[in-house]
DNA sequence: GCCGTTGAGCTAATCTTATTAGCTATAAGG
DNA sequence: CCTTATAGCTAATAAGATTAGCTCAACGGC
Protein backbone atom coordinates (compact mmCIF):
# COMPACT_ATOMS: atom_id res chain seq x y z
CA UNK A 1 0.00 0.00 0.00
CA UNK A 2 2.53 2.55 -1.11
CA UNK A 3 1.51 6.10 -0.19
CA UNK A 4 0.51 8.21 -3.30
CA UNK A 5 1.36 11.65 -1.18
CA UNK A 6 -1.47 13.08 -2.79
CA UNK A 7 -3.09 16.41 -1.68
CA UNK A 8 -6.42 17.65 -1.94
CA UNK A 9 -5.10 20.58 -4.66
CA UNK A 10 -4.01 17.29 -7.28
CA UNK A 11 -7.40 15.80 -6.46
CA UNK A 12 -8.88 19.23 -7.73
CA UNK A 13 -6.35 19.35 -10.62
CA UNK A 14 -6.81 16.08 -11.64
CA UNK A 15 -10.88 16.41 -11.63
CA UNK A 16 -10.54 19.38 -13.39
CA UNK A 17 -8.71 17.79 -16.05
CA UNK A 18 -11.40 15.45 -16.65
CA UNK A 19 -13.85 17.56 -16.85
CA UNK A 20 -12.76 19.48 -19.17
CA UNK A 21 -11.71 16.29 -21.29
CA UNK A 22 -15.19 13.78 -20.77
CA UNK A 23 -17.14 17.23 -19.85
CA UNK A 24 -18.46 17.85 -16.41
CA UNK A 25 -21.49 16.33 -15.88
CA UNK A 26 -19.62 13.24 -16.67
CA UNK A 27 -17.62 13.56 -14.20
CA UNK A 28 -17.36 10.62 -11.57
CA UNK A 29 -15.07 10.02 -8.45
CA UNK A 30 -14.18 6.92 -9.99
CA UNK A 31 -12.16 8.77 -13.35
CA UNK A 32 -10.70 11.00 -10.90
CA UNK A 33 -9.45 8.04 -8.80
CA UNK A 34 -8.27 6.20 -11.57
CA UNK A 35 -6.30 9.27 -12.83
CA UNK A 36 -4.69 9.00 -9.86
CA UNK A 37 -4.06 5.97 -9.40
CA UNK A 38 -6.25 5.32 -6.17
CA UNK A 39 -9.45 3.83 -5.44
CA UNK A 40 -12.47 5.93 -5.02
CA UNK A 41 -12.93 5.82 -1.11
CA UNK A 42 -9.46 7.46 -0.77
CA UNK A 43 -10.78 10.96 -2.32
CA UNK A 44 -12.57 10.98 0.90
CA UNK A 45 -9.74 12.21 2.44
CA UNK A 46 -8.77 14.88 0.63
CA UNK A 47 -12.44 15.86 -0.36
CA UNK A 48 -15.36 16.10 1.22
CA UNK A 49 -18.08 14.63 -1.54
CA UNK A 50 -18.90 14.68 -5.56
CA UNK A 51 -20.09 17.91 -4.75
CA UNK A 52 -17.64 19.36 -2.93
CA UNK A 53 -15.26 18.29 -5.40
CA UNK A 54 -17.31 19.83 -8.26
CA UNK A 55 -17.09 23.20 -5.81
CA UNK A 56 -13.67 23.10 -5.78
CA UNK A 57 -13.36 22.74 -9.15
CA UNK A 58 -15.53 25.86 -9.90
CA UNK A 59 -13.26 27.76 -7.44
CA UNK A 60 -10.36 26.86 -9.16
CA UNK A 61 -11.71 27.85 -12.53
CA UNK A 62 -12.61 31.51 -11.32
CA UNK A 63 -9.17 31.93 -10.04
CA UNK A 64 -7.77 30.66 -13.04
CA UNK A 65 -10.05 33.00 -15.04
CA UNK A 66 -9.54 35.85 -12.92
CA UNK A 67 -5.77 35.72 -13.49
CA UNK A 68 -6.30 35.40 -17.14
CA UNK A 69 -8.15 38.47 -17.07
CA UNK A 70 -6.06 40.05 -15.40
CA UNK A 71 -3.08 39.65 -17.38
CA UNK A 72 -5.06 40.71 -20.33
CA UNK A 73 -6.11 43.93 -19.17
CA UNK A 74 -2.52 45.08 -18.23
CA UNK A 75 -2.01 48.86 -19.21
CA UNK A 76 -5.26 48.77 -20.86
CA UNK A 77 -8.31 50.82 -20.59
CA UNK A 78 -11.44 51.87 -22.26
CA UNK A 79 -12.89 49.41 -25.23
CA UNK A 80 -9.24 47.95 -25.27
CA UNK A 81 -10.24 46.38 -22.00
CA UNK A 82 -13.17 45.51 -22.85
CA UNK A 83 -12.18 43.46 -25.99
CA UNK A 84 -8.86 42.06 -24.02
CA UNK A 85 -11.73 40.89 -20.98
CA UNK A 86 -13.28 38.88 -23.75
CA UNK A 87 -10.87 37.67 -25.24
CA UNK A 88 -9.27 36.14 -22.16
CA UNK A 89 -12.77 35.17 -20.72
CA UNK A 90 -13.16 33.47 -24.23
CA UNK A 91 -9.69 31.45 -24.64
CA UNK A 92 -10.26 30.38 -20.79
CA UNK A 93 -13.55 28.62 -21.50
CA UNK A 94 -11.99 27.39 -24.62
CA UNK A 95 -9.25 25.69 -23.17
CA UNK A 96 -11.41 24.86 -19.93
CA UNK A 97 -15.11 24.00 -20.65
CA UNK A 98 -15.33 21.51 -18.29
CA UNK A 99 -14.07 23.72 -15.63
CA UNK A 100 -16.11 26.66 -16.65
CA UNK A 101 -19.31 24.39 -16.48
CA UNK A 102 -18.37 23.89 -12.97
CA UNK A 103 -19.03 27.54 -12.07
CA UNK A 104 -22.71 27.58 -13.76
CA UNK A 105 -24.58 25.63 -11.67
CA UNK A 106 -22.24 26.72 -8.19
CA UNK A 107 -23.46 28.21 -5.09
CA UNK A 108 -22.03 30.39 -2.09
CA UNK A 109 -21.58 28.12 0.60
CA UNK A 110 -21.24 31.51 2.59
CA UNK A 111 -19.26 34.53 3.54
CA UNK A 112 -16.09 32.77 3.58
CA UNK A 113 -16.35 30.55 0.23
CA UNK A 114 -13.13 30.89 -1.63
CA UNK A 115 -15.61 30.59 -4.74
CA UNK A 116 -16.75 34.12 -3.51
CA UNK A 117 -13.80 35.97 -3.10
CA UNK A 118 -12.58 34.76 -6.32
CA UNK A 119 -15.60 35.99 -8.29
CA UNK A 120 -15.48 39.05 -6.80
CA UNK A 121 -12.27 39.45 -8.12
CA UNK A 122 -13.60 38.46 -11.56
CA UNK A 123 -16.40 41.23 -10.95
CA UNK A 124 -13.49 43.67 -9.62
CA UNK A 125 -12.18 43.65 -13.49
CA UNK A 126 -15.75 44.37 -14.95
CA UNK A 127 -15.91 47.28 -12.80
CA UNK A 128 -12.27 48.60 -13.95
CA UNK A 129 -13.55 48.59 -17.47
CA UNK A 130 -16.35 50.25 -16.82
CA UNK A 131 -14.31 53.02 -14.95
CA UNK A 132 -12.78 53.39 -18.24
CA UNK A 133 -15.99 53.79 -19.89
CA UNK A 134 -16.42 56.71 -16.75
CA UNK A 135 -19.78 54.49 -16.07
CA UNK A 136 -20.30 54.93 -12.07
CA UNK A 137 -22.91 55.49 -9.20
CA UNK A 138 -26.34 53.35 -9.62
CA UNK A 139 -25.11 52.68 -13.30
CA UNK A 140 -22.07 51.14 -12.04
CA UNK A 141 -23.80 47.88 -10.65
CA UNK A 142 -26.03 47.69 -13.49
CA UNK A 143 -23.41 47.59 -15.72
CA UNK A 144 -21.53 45.27 -13.85
CA UNK A 145 -24.34 42.78 -14.33
CA UNK A 146 -25.13 43.34 -17.53
CA UNK A 147 -21.34 42.82 -18.68
CA UNK A 148 -21.57 39.53 -16.88
CA UNK A 149 -25.07 38.29 -18.38
CA UNK A 150 -22.89 38.70 -21.77
CA UNK A 151 -20.11 37.06 -21.22
CA UNK A 152 -21.74 34.47 -18.90
CA UNK A 153 -24.06 33.71 -21.76
CA UNK A 154 -20.88 33.56 -24.44
CA UNK A 155 -19.11 32.13 -21.70
CA UNK A 156 -21.93 28.69 -21.49
CA UNK A 157 -22.66 28.76 -25.00
CA UNK A 158 -19.16 28.10 -25.75
CA UNK A 159 -18.46 25.90 -22.81
CA UNK A 160 -21.70 23.80 -24.81
CA UNK A 161 -20.32 24.12 -27.41
CA UNK A 162 -23.67 24.72 -28.40
CA UNK A 163 -22.15 27.18 -30.99
CA UNK A 164 -22.54 25.95 -34.94
CA UNK A 165 -20.47 29.38 -35.38
CA UNK A 166 -18.81 27.64 -38.55
CA UNK A 167 -15.84 29.68 -39.38
CA UNK A 168 -16.29 33.11 -38.79
CA UNK A 169 -17.26 32.53 -35.19
CA UNK A 170 -13.74 35.14 -34.91
CA UNK A 171 -16.03 38.12 -36.69
CA UNK A 172 -18.75 37.10 -34.34
CA UNK A 173 -17.03 37.94 -31.54
CA UNK A 174 -15.57 41.10 -32.55
CA UNK A 175 -19.43 41.77 -33.40
CA UNK A 176 -20.15 41.19 -29.68
CA UNK A 177 -17.09 43.39 -28.83
CA UNK A 178 -18.32 45.96 -30.57
CA UNK A 179 -22.16 45.83 -28.96
CA UNK A 180 -20.79 45.49 -25.89
CA UNK A 181 -18.74 48.72 -26.35
CA UNK A 182 -21.54 50.96 -28.52
CA UNK A 183 -23.83 49.15 -25.26
CA UNK A 184 -21.37 50.70 -22.52
CA UNK A 185 -21.13 54.32 -24.18
CA UNK A 186 -23.91 56.48 -22.51
CA UNK B 1 -53.28 -2.90 -11.68
CA UNK B 2 -55.75 -0.13 -12.76
CA UNK B 3 -54.51 1.90 -16.15
CA UNK B 4 -53.59 5.25 -15.42
CA UNK B 5 -54.23 5.85 -19.37
CA UNK B 6 -50.64 7.72 -19.15
CA UNK B 7 -49.23 9.46 -22.35
CA UNK B 8 -45.47 10.86 -23.21
CA UNK B 9 -46.68 14.09 -22.65
CA UNK B 10 -47.78 13.67 -19.23
CA UNK B 11 -44.34 12.15 -18.39
CA UNK B 12 -42.29 15.11 -19.56
CA UNK B 13 -45.15 17.44 -18.12
CA UNK B 14 -44.75 16.27 -14.84
CA UNK B 15 -40.90 16.09 -15.62
CA UNK B 16 -40.86 19.93 -16.15
CA UNK B 17 -43.41 20.61 -13.04
CA UNK B 18 -40.72 18.49 -11.20
CA UNK B 19 -37.53 20.29 -12.37
CA UNK B 20 -39.21 23.81 -11.77
CA UNK B 21 -39.89 22.83 -8.47
CA UNK B 22 -36.86 20.56 -7.34
CA UNK B 23 -34.22 21.95 -10.02
CA UNK B 24 -33.45 20.53 -12.73
CA UNK B 25 -30.06 18.59 -11.72
CA UNK B 26 -32.20 17.01 -9.03
CA UNK B 27 -35.19 15.34 -11.15
CA UNK B 28 -35.07 11.61 -10.64
CA UNK B 29 -37.16 9.04 -12.39
CA UNK B 30 -38.52 8.19 -8.84
CA UNK B 31 -39.69 11.67 -8.38
CA UNK B 32 -41.64 11.66 -11.77
CA UNK B 33 -43.11 8.08 -11.11
CA UNK B 34 -43.89 9.05 -7.48
CA UNK B 35 -46.00 12.36 -9.04
CA UNK B 36 -47.72 9.76 -11.32
CA UNK B 37 -48.77 7.47 -9.35
CA UNK B 38 -46.67 4.77 -11.13
CA UNK B 39 -43.17 2.70 -10.84
CA UNK B 40 -40.24 4.40 -12.32
CA UNK B 41 -39.63 1.16 -14.84
CA UNK B 42 -43.34 1.93 -16.13
CA UNK B 43 -41.97 5.69 -17.22
CA UNK B 44 -39.57 3.68 -20.24
CA UNK B 45 -42.92 3.16 -22.00
CA UNK B 46 -43.20 6.54 -22.65
CA UNK B 47 -39.77 8.02 -22.15
CA UNK B 48 -36.60 5.75 -23.57
CA UNK B 49 -34.54 7.13 -20.79
CA UNK B 50 -33.65 10.09 -18.10
CA UNK B 51 -31.56 11.55 -21.37
CA UNK B 52 -34.36 11.58 -23.57
CA UNK B 53 -37.01 13.00 -20.78
CA UNK B 54 -34.73 15.38 -20.06
CA UNK B 55 -34.32 16.15 -23.98
CA UNK B 56 -38.08 16.55 -24.01
CA UNK B 57 -38.16 19.22 -21.35
CA UNK B 58 -36.24 21.28 -23.08
CA UNK B 59 -37.66 20.75 -26.24
CA UNK B 60 -41.37 21.60 -24.19
CA UNK B 61 -39.52 24.88 -22.81
CA UNK B 62 -38.25 26.15 -26.02
CA UNK B 63 -41.79 25.93 -27.02
CA UNK B 64 -43.07 27.18 -24.26
CA UNK B 65 -40.90 29.77 -24.57
CA UNK B 66 -41.27 30.83 -28.39
CA UNK B 67 -44.72 31.39 -27.77
CA UNK B 68 -44.47 33.71 -25.05
CA UNK B 69 -42.08 35.59 -27.11
CA UNK B 70 -44.12 35.78 -30.22
CA UNK B 71 -47.14 36.37 -28.05
CA UNK B 72 -45.42 39.51 -26.07
CA UNK B 73 -43.85 40.70 -29.76
CA UNK B 74 -47.12 41.41 -31.28
CA UNK B 75 -47.47 44.90 -33.02
CA UNK B 76 -44.03 46.08 -31.34
CA UNK B 77 -40.75 46.49 -33.55
CA UNK B 78 -37.45 48.26 -32.36
CA UNK B 79 -36.89 48.75 -28.86
CA UNK B 80 -40.47 47.82 -28.02
CA UNK B 81 -39.95 44.79 -29.63
CA UNK B 82 -36.70 43.90 -27.79
CA UNK B 83 -38.48 44.67 -24.68
CA UNK B 84 -41.00 42.54 -25.52
CA UNK B 85 -38.85 39.81 -26.16
CA UNK B 86 -36.72 40.83 -23.35
CA UNK B 87 -39.33 40.74 -20.57
CA UNK B 88 -40.91 37.58 -22.15
CA UNK B 89 -37.77 35.60 -21.67
CA UNK B 90 -37.13 36.99 -18.18
CA UNK B 91 -41.22 35.87 -16.86
CA UNK B 92 -40.83 32.49 -18.39
CA UNK B 93 -37.75 31.91 -16.72
CA UNK B 94 -38.47 33.04 -13.54
CA UNK B 95 -41.59 31.21 -13.74
CA UNK B 96 -39.72 27.65 -15.10
CA UNK B 97 -35.99 27.57 -13.75
CA UNK B 98 -36.07 24.24 -13.97
CA UNK B 99 -37.41 24.04 -17.82
CA UNK B 100 -35.40 26.68 -18.75
CA UNK B 101 -32.02 24.76 -17.07
CA UNK B 102 -32.95 21.96 -19.03
CA UNK B 103 -32.05 23.78 -22.20
CA UNK B 104 -28.46 24.59 -21.50
CA UNK B 105 -26.71 21.26 -21.83
CA UNK B 106 -29.39 20.06 -24.42
CA UNK B 107 -27.86 19.23 -27.66
CA UNK B 108 -29.25 18.32 -30.88
CA UNK B 109 -30.29 14.82 -31.91
CA UNK B 110 -30.25 15.57 -35.68
CA UNK B 111 -31.51 17.32 -38.18
CA UNK B 112 -35.16 16.49 -36.84
CA UNK B 113 -34.58 16.83 -33.43
CA UNK B 114 -37.77 18.99 -32.59
CA UNK B 115 -35.55 20.85 -30.10
CA UNK B 116 -33.91 22.42 -33.14
CA UNK B 117 -36.80 23.37 -34.77
CA UNK B 118 -38.38 24.72 -31.42
CA UNK B 119 -34.60 26.78 -31.03
CA UNK B 120 -34.89 28.47 -35.04
CA UNK B 121 -38.39 29.31 -34.06
CA UNK B 122 -37.06 31.37 -30.87
CA UNK B 123 -34.23 32.40 -33.39
CA UNK B 124 -36.43 33.84 -35.85
CA UNK B 125 -38.07 35.92 -32.88
CA UNK B 126 -34.45 37.22 -32.63
CA UNK B 127 -34.19 37.86 -36.03
CA UNK B 128 -37.46 39.90 -35.87
CA UNK B 129 -36.39 42.37 -33.64
CA UNK B 130 -33.00 42.79 -35.14
CA UNK B 131 -34.75 43.64 -38.59
CA UNK B 132 -36.70 46.31 -36.84
CA UNK B 133 -32.79 47.77 -35.91
CA UNK B 134 -32.21 47.49 -39.97
CA UNK B 135 -29.87 44.91 -39.02
CA UNK B 136 -29.37 42.57 -41.97
CA UNK B 137 -26.70 40.74 -44.15
CA UNK B 138 -23.46 39.74 -42.94
CA UNK B 139 -24.44 41.51 -39.34
CA UNK B 140 -27.70 39.87 -39.02
CA UNK B 141 -26.11 36.83 -38.09
CA UNK B 142 -23.53 38.45 -35.55
CA UNK B 143 -26.09 40.26 -34.22
CA UNK B 144 -28.44 37.74 -33.35
CA UNK B 145 -25.64 35.39 -32.16
CA UNK B 146 -24.83 38.56 -29.66
CA UNK B 147 -28.61 38.80 -29.07
CA UNK B 148 -28.54 34.98 -27.80
CA UNK B 149 -25.77 35.37 -26.10
CA UNK B 150 -27.15 38.00 -23.78
CA UNK B 151 -30.15 37.06 -23.25
CA UNK B 152 -29.01 33.30 -22.39
CA UNK B 153 -26.79 34.70 -20.20
CA UNK B 154 -28.83 36.31 -18.29
CA UNK B 155 -31.28 33.50 -18.45
CA UNK B 156 -28.91 31.15 -17.15
CA UNK B 157 -27.94 33.40 -14.53
CA UNK B 158 -32.02 33.89 -13.37
CA UNK B 159 -32.35 30.24 -13.26
CA UNK B 160 -29.52 29.38 -11.47
CA UNK B 161 -30.77 31.76 -8.78
CA UNK B 162 -27.10 33.17 -9.08
CA UNK B 163 -28.52 37.13 -8.46
CA UNK B 164 -27.90 38.47 -5.88
CA UNK B 165 -29.67 41.61 -7.32
CA UNK B 166 -31.56 42.48 -4.29
CA UNK B 167 -34.47 45.18 -5.01
CA UNK B 168 -33.30 47.02 -8.00
CA UNK B 169 -33.54 43.92 -10.16
CA UNK B 170 -35.92 45.56 -11.95
CA UNK B 171 -33.39 48.54 -12.80
CA UNK B 172 -31.04 46.46 -13.42
CA UNK B 173 -33.09 44.79 -16.51
CA UNK B 174 -34.13 48.16 -18.08
CA UNK B 175 -30.53 48.50 -18.50
CA UNK B 176 -29.92 45.51 -19.89
CA UNK B 177 -32.89 46.43 -22.27
CA UNK B 178 -30.86 49.94 -22.64
CA UNK B 179 -27.23 48.35 -23.37
CA UNK B 180 -28.74 45.93 -25.97
CA UNK B 181 -31.12 48.60 -27.53
CA UNK B 182 -27.65 50.63 -28.06
CA UNK B 183 -25.48 47.90 -28.93
CA UNK B 184 -27.66 46.99 -31.99
CA UNK B 185 -27.25 50.68 -33.09
CA UNK B 186 -24.25 50.53 -35.64
C1' DG C 1 -71.56 -10.18 -25.98
C1' DC C 2 -67.15 -13.44 -26.71
C1' DC C 3 -62.10 -13.91 -28.05
C1' DG C 4 -57.55 -12.75 -29.21
C1' DT C 5 -54.05 -9.38 -29.32
C1' DT C 6 -51.56 -5.44 -27.81
C1' DG C 7 -49.17 -2.93 -24.64
C1' DA C 8 -49.35 -0.33 -19.99
C1' DG C 9 -47.79 -1.07 -15.72
C1' DC C 10 -45.75 -4.28 -12.49
C1' DT C 11 -42.06 -7.05 -9.81
C1' DA C 12 -37.49 -8.70 -9.58
C1' DA C 13 -32.93 -8.21 -10.77
C1' DT C 14 -28.63 -5.88 -12.52
C1' DC C 15 -25.28 -2.13 -12.82
C1' DT C 16 -23.16 2.13 -11.80
C1' DT C 17 -21.77 5.44 -8.52
C1' DA C 18 -21.59 7.81 -4.20
C1' DT C 19 -20.69 7.17 0.37
C1' DT C 20 -19.62 5.07 5.08
C1' DA C 21 -17.29 1.81 8.33
C1' DG C 22 -13.52 -0.02 9.92
C1' DC C 23 -8.71 -1.94 9.07
C1' DT C 24 -3.69 -1.50 8.19
C1' DA C 25 0.55 -0.13 7.50
C1' DT C 26 3.46 3.90 6.27
C1' DA C 27 5.88 7.97 7.38
C1' DA C 28 7.09 11.49 10.43
C1' DG C 29 8.41 13.04 15.06
C1' DG C 30 10.37 12.05 19.34
C1' DC D 1 13.76 2.38 17.74
C1' DC D 2 8.92 3.38 19.12
C1' DT D 3 4.52 5.96 18.85
C1' DT D 4 1.06 8.02 16.55
C1' DA D 5 -1.62 10.14 13.13
C1' DT D 6 -3.61 9.22 8.85
C1' DA D 7 -3.48 7.95 3.66
C1' DG D 8 -5.24 4.51 1.29
C1' DC D 9 -7.54 0.08 1.33
C1' DT D 10 -11.46 -3.54 1.33
C1' DA D 11 -16.15 -4.52 2.27
C1' DA D 12 -20.65 -3.03 2.65
C1' DT D 13 -24.74 0.09 2.04
C1' DA D 14 -27.81 2.99 -0.62
C1' DA D 15 -29.78 5.51 -4.41
C1' DG D 16 -30.94 5.58 -9.00
C1' DA D 17 -31.13 4.09 -13.91
C1' DT D 18 -32.22 0.48 -16.63
C1' DT D 19 -33.55 -4.35 -18.39
C1' DA D 20 -36.19 -8.77 -18.43
C1' DG D 21 -40.10 -10.91 -18.30
C1' DC D 22 -44.95 -11.33 -16.48
C1' DT D 23 -49.95 -10.04 -16.32
C1' DC D 24 -54.01 -8.36 -17.09
C1' DA D 25 -56.97 -4.48 -18.85
C1' DA D 26 -58.84 -2.45 -22.93
C1' DC D 27 -59.85 -2.47 -27.65
C1' DG D 28 -61.12 -4.32 -32.27
C1' DG D 29 -63.07 -8.02 -34.92
C1' DC D 30 -66.40 -11.56 -34.93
Amino acid sequence: MPRTGLTAAEVVRAGAELADEAGFGRLTLGMVAERLGVRPPSLYKHVASLADLQHRIATLAMREMDEAIRDAMIGRSGRDALAALARAVRSYVTAHPGRYTATVGAQFAGPDDPLLAASSRVIDSFGAVLHGYGIAGDDLVHAIRTLRCTLHGFAVLQAGSAFQWSDDADQSFDWLIGFMDRGLRA
